[in-house]
DNA sequence: TTTATATATCGTAATATTGCAATATAATAA
DNA sequence: TTATTATATTGCAATATTACGATATATAAA
């Protein structure tokens, strides 16, 4: 096999996994880290600020928009593209939940 | 080629993407999850948790210590595993991070 | 219309991940 | 010592991901 057995798992823990999964590639972190330097949305140049092909980028961007990590609206021939506040919270409460649950254990 | 280019990137950025991408499968989360639930950090019977075979599970664990999201202590024939809280700490830390840099954004 | 610019998709080669049977290792029990 | 039990490692087949050249699409400018 080598197949990932995701039926097995609930849907909960694939919907995390598969947050995770579109977070696990340093272009991917990269990208992220960019879109929060820029001051305003309107970017349109990741191409040149990563060291990968045009349609190497586009598919990470694909992967981010997928996972609801970032959303791109349409401004004239180039995309805006910026992240969805909304899964960056989501994912810090996952992990403060983790955290409060941690804190009646013996580590 | 196919290889992830993870040399064009910074240290932090492939750490970050290394620590996702322990979290990328829906098995190693269930093993978080598990790990909350029992009330200690007497563990050991995670193979009979999750429907997968123990070589399989043995290499999820490997994963998720070499991330140091887990860590493991030998305790007689078994092994007792625990999430570590520095960890969780650390990635919370981050979303929040993001969060803050969002307040001043359009979006 | 034609050209230029920005992004997306297709096809494919290189590499990585996943899962497990077989086997190894290590500690305890008999 | 020889089981027994728990976990790790090896080897390999199936599948997934990554990267990019070529090409397609879509909008704006000339």
């Amino acid at each position: 096999m080598g197949a990932s057995k995701s039926e097995s798992f609930s849907a909960e823990h694939n919907e995390l996994a598969n947050l995770f999964k579109a977070l696990s590639h340093p272009a991917r972190i990269a990208i992220v880290d960019y879109l929060l330097k820029v001051d305003a949305c309107i970017c349109g140049d990741i191409v040149n600020e990563l060291p990968l092909a045009q349609p190497t980028i586009s598919q990470h961007l694909k992967e981010l928009k997928n996972a609801n990590i970032i959303k791109g609206t349409i401004e004239g021939t180039a995309i805006c593209y910026c992240i969805n506040p909304e899964t960056i919270n989501k994912i810090e409460n996952h992990f403060g939940m983790i955290r409060h649950k941690l804190k009646n254990k013996c580590c």
